[in-house]
RNA sequence: CGGGGCGUAGCUCAGCCUGGUGGAGCGCCGCGUUUGGGACGCGGAGGUCGCCGGUUCAAGUCCGGCCGCCCCGACCA
């Protein structure tokens, strides 16, 4: 592609709203534009990387038997209400001009069972994947951060129909194996987590993450272990617990904080236990939850422990059923109130709230038979096998879930086994956003001068740049390796025009493309050509020769990162 | 959805408090000089100041309403 003639609006300065380093780089190089909230066009350049990102993964679930296929964005409302999903807040709904309801699709679980259902008849239909790269429509309460966060994004969302939960296991399987070469392919760091099954229900879910600053999710991680930090586990810091062997009363008089309690009483945070009230939404019950002073409920761990969701106890029901707030604290006969004790809550002593204004509890320990379950944030410091645990800020770039039955039943999407009965289709559901990996991409490998592409989904992987101008003989020879390189079947940018080359060599810099030859006056007198590769600014040492060009850069390209 | 902020040239912003013929830098066009790191000079084009209404002799500026966008939080099968 020659630079004169494509369309490539470069900035030299960032858009004012723009916080996100891949938000800024990738707009300020010209691959994406924003047309709204959360709506981003993608410009030629950009459309490359997006499409070999998508060639990737069609290749890689190809390999393992999926078939492409493509189903429409906007379906009927009926087949949504069928699943319950109609409810959902995202969702975007419409009429059309009979009045007919219909909604945009947020992903595809409804529309391909539609058809699996309708087609597959007998146990010999399955099993089957089927995939597309389609366009996602989610009315997000706040997109945010340029390309990672958007109303309408492009995903690759493959299904797999199976006779039972084996089938299942085997396709979920090929899928884990497929993402795995997917992710390594885009050069990408990136981390296979366990992970919320939420309320898309199933047994199973992973998810993956590509570590990135302006990710939303945290990831825990330790030697063979990655977790998204919402159902991470890990062994919590040993504390030194006092030595009271006996309940006391103690005054502590505007106390409320464990800030407060650990001050005057000279104990550290892990020596107290926080009560924390929450009501059950689902029968309406309170639930006392105990943590330690130096750890945080983690809310998703707690509405799985407490198999309902749940909402702070306000101030007046706390007082009713527990205590003054400030100084509420375990009731003494386990039925009074019902109790949670945090997994790393060890027997005692603690000091724990009375449940009497301004007075706390010394030497309280845990009664026999409490009830107990693993309900708190993982926090730095933590070990898990003897290892301190890091968190880290990601970026979700993939997920995958067992749906088991969750869309077969309500859709009617059956077959008949070997013994003519009919039986419930087995599913599952895995997706990718590849517009998340180039930000991802743009995040993790960007420097101060710009972008700088993993080779396998940069949008050129030569940038040839012509320092001289039309009608020199720097520019003819620039005009002929051009052409020797593309007959090659080298993917090269030719910046052609006749600007300063200071900016050329600043544009480069910042669309990021993996190698740069530069061929000006000099090369003519020196027979060599600069060549610079992008990650770290390396300079090829010694150049390159301009005769047997071609060869030299055929030579390069399979060490690039 | 709660809180905060912004909307003036293609981009980044000043001007608004204190109303009186709209500016800067970069970019763009022309000419010339430069020529291996966003170079320089001269000349030029480019604006319903987000929209609607109000106050006023006069509104980018003051007042009201609306729309749009960003950030933090909530939310994110």
């Amino acid at each position: 592609m020659r630079r004169s003639a494509l369309f490539l609006p470069t900035e030299r300065q960032p858009p004012a709203d723009a916080e996100a380093l891949s938000h800024k780089l990738m707009v300020r190089a010209g691959l994406v534009r924003q047309l709204g909230a959360g709506l981003w066009s993608w410009l030629p350049a950009g459309w490359r990387v997006h499409q070999k990102v998508v060639q990737i993964i069609r290749e890689e679930i190809d390999a393992i038997g999926g078939q492409e296929l493509l189903l429409p964005v906007m379906h009927p409302r009926e087949l949504w209400r069928k699943t319950g999903r109609d409810q959902i807040e995202e969702l975007f709904t419409l009429e059309d001009r009979k009045g007919a309801e219909m909604v945009l699709a947020m992903t595809h679980e409804e529309a391909v069972t539609f058809h699996v259902g309708a087609a597959v008849k007998s146990y010999r239909d399955l099993p089957k994947t089927l995939y597309h790269f389609q366009v996602k429509e989610r009315d997000e309460a706040r997109p945010r951060a340029g390309i990672l966060r958007t109303r309408e994004f492009i995903m690759k969302d493959s299904y797999s129909f199976d006779r039972d939960e084996a089938g299942l296991d085997v396709q979920y399987e090929a899928h884990r194996g497929a993402y795995a070469k997917i992710y390594d392919r885009t050069g990408l760091e990136w981390f296979e987590c366990r992970s919320d099954v939420g309320m898309m229900g199933g047994t199973v879910a992973h998810e993956y993450m590509a570590p990135c600053p302006a990710g939303e999710d945290d990831v825990v991680l330790a030697r063979g272990y990655a977790s998204n930090l919402e159902v991470a586990s890990a062994d919590p810091q040993p504390v030194e617990l006092p030595g009271d062997t006996e309940a006391a009363e103690v005054t502590t008089p505007g106390a409320t904080t464990v800030e407060a309690l650990t001050a005057s009483l000279g104990l550290p945070a892990g020596a107290l236990l926080k009560a924390y009230p929450v009501i059950a939404e689902d029968d309406g019950r309170l639930v006392l939850v105990m943590v330690r002073g130096d750890h945080r409920v983690n809310p998703v761990k707690l509405q799985n422990a407490l198999r309902s969701p749940f909402r702070p106890a306000g101030t007046e029901e706390i007082a009713a059923q527990v205590g003054p707030a400030g100084y509420i604290g375990p009731h003494a006969p386990l039925t009074a109130v019902e109790t949670l004790y945090d997994a790393a809550i060890e027997a005692g002593p603690y000091v724990v709230g009375a449940n009497r204004a301004d007075t706390h509890l010394r030497g309280f320990v845990v009664p026999e038979g409490a009830t107990r379950a693993d309900v708190r944030l993982v926090e730095p410091g933590d070990t898990i096998g003897g290892e301190p645990v890091r968190i880290v800020t990601a970026i979700e770039i993939g997920n995958i879930f067992k749906l088991g039955t969750r869309y077969s039943e309500p859709l009617g999407a059956t077959y008949l086994d070997a013994d003519g009965k009919p039986q419930k289709i087995v599913m599952g559901s895995y997706g990718i956003g590849p517009a998340r990996i180039a930000a991802a991409a743009v995040e993790q490998f960007a420097d101060e001068k710009g972008i700088s592409w993993p080779v396998a989904i940069a949008p050129w992987t030569v940038n040839l740049v012509s320092l001289g101008k039309g009608g020199t003989p720097e520019r003819a020879a620039a005009d002929a390796l051009y052409e020797q390189l593309r007959a090659a079947g080298v993917e090269v940018l030719y910046d052609d025009r006749d600007t300063g080359n200071g900016e050329k060599f600043a544009e480069a810099e910042l669309l990021g493309c993996p190698l740069r030859i530069t061929l000006g006056k000099r090369s003519l007198d020196s027979g060599l050509l600069e060549a610079q590769i992008r990650r770290e600014l390396q300079d090829v040492e010694g150049g390159i020769p301009l005769e047997g060009a071609v060869g030299a850069v055929l030579g390069i390209l399979p060490t690039l990162a």
